[in-house]
DNA sequence: GGCATTTAGTTTCATTTGCAACAATATATT
DNA sequence: AATATATTGTTGCAAATGAAACTAAATGCC
């Protein structure tokens, strides 16, 4: 009987399998908002945040896009410039500032929206919603699994 | 009957919950190597594969860890600097380095290995195989799926 | 009320990253 | 063989990132 050689194979570990699919998947979802709109990530979020819940402080978006408090105030900064974003300061709280989609940002929320669900539908084509359901419940679970293992 | 708002929610969002698991995933794992060995992934990828098969090009390296080739020749520099691995002209092409781990360099992936495993052992603890099979194989499909899509 | 501590957001600095340009070598075309 | 084209790896530059220090404002404590 041969002795089988009990490899490490980087590609089927699952960090770099995970890493992987979500680099190129990311990569391939800014070509939607960076082509276009010369939005980065973290722009891309804030503003998807503030389609949602408008009038949130740059602590809370922090919070719901799980972005450093530092890449935040970046991109608020840059989305300020940019005019899609406005700034109050909060009358409650002077050290916060209150954030909103301006005009101009509404109206590239509304056409960011479709175009990227209609990308992730395109993506996800071949699976059935069994086999999403799957993928979200697996993906919620490791999520756990981190905030378990303090992660 | 009230109207349901079809909201997007960036949570919810796939892309979204890809990218986030997977960096959570990868910051936990890279304290394995990152505190005690000083590596960066590049340079924990490059030691990993070149554990499993040595006197590999800096070419053959990228398209195994899909790495930028830049982002694979400063790890190399820097793994050679602390004489992990060592580079060996190629006699068959003058452009080509031949890369193989060091003594040393072998002796941190003899340590690195069993170390990584069983976080993953941890990490996927609660998982049955029949679901760890899943995880794979919708990766794997998801995978298919941006090649399909050109990304 | 006055002083220490905490919190929201910004700035500074050092590191990482990726694209583009580049040098050196190899391959293809004539 | 000479020239053009392609390929391997490195370097330069500009943008993105995170940790730590900082500013300003709020809260806790005496």
């Amino acid at each position: 009987m041969t002795d089988k050689k009990n490899e490490f194979i980087l590609q089927h570990f699952l960090p770099y399998r995970l890493v992987n699919t979500a680099e190129r998947t990311s990569h391939a979802l800014s070509t939607l908002y960076a082509d276009k709109f010369d939005m980065t990530i973290p722009e891309w979020r804030i503003v998807a945040t503030l389609g949602s819940q408008d009038n949130l402080t740059a602590k809370v978006i922090g919070q719901k896009t799980q972005m450093d408090k530092v890449t935040v105030s970046r991109a608020i900064t840059k989305l300020s410039e940019k005019a899609l974003v406005g700034k109050h300061k909060d009358p409650q709280d002077g050290r916060s500032v209150k954030l909103n989609l301006s005009k101009a940002g509404w109206k590239v929320y509304k056409t960011l929206i479709p175009a990227v669900l209609a990308w992730e539908q395109q993506f996800t084509a071949e699976f059935t919603s069994e086999e999403m359901q799957q993928l979200h419940t697996l993906l919620t679970r490791l999520q756990q699994r981190l905030d378990t293992l303090g992660h």
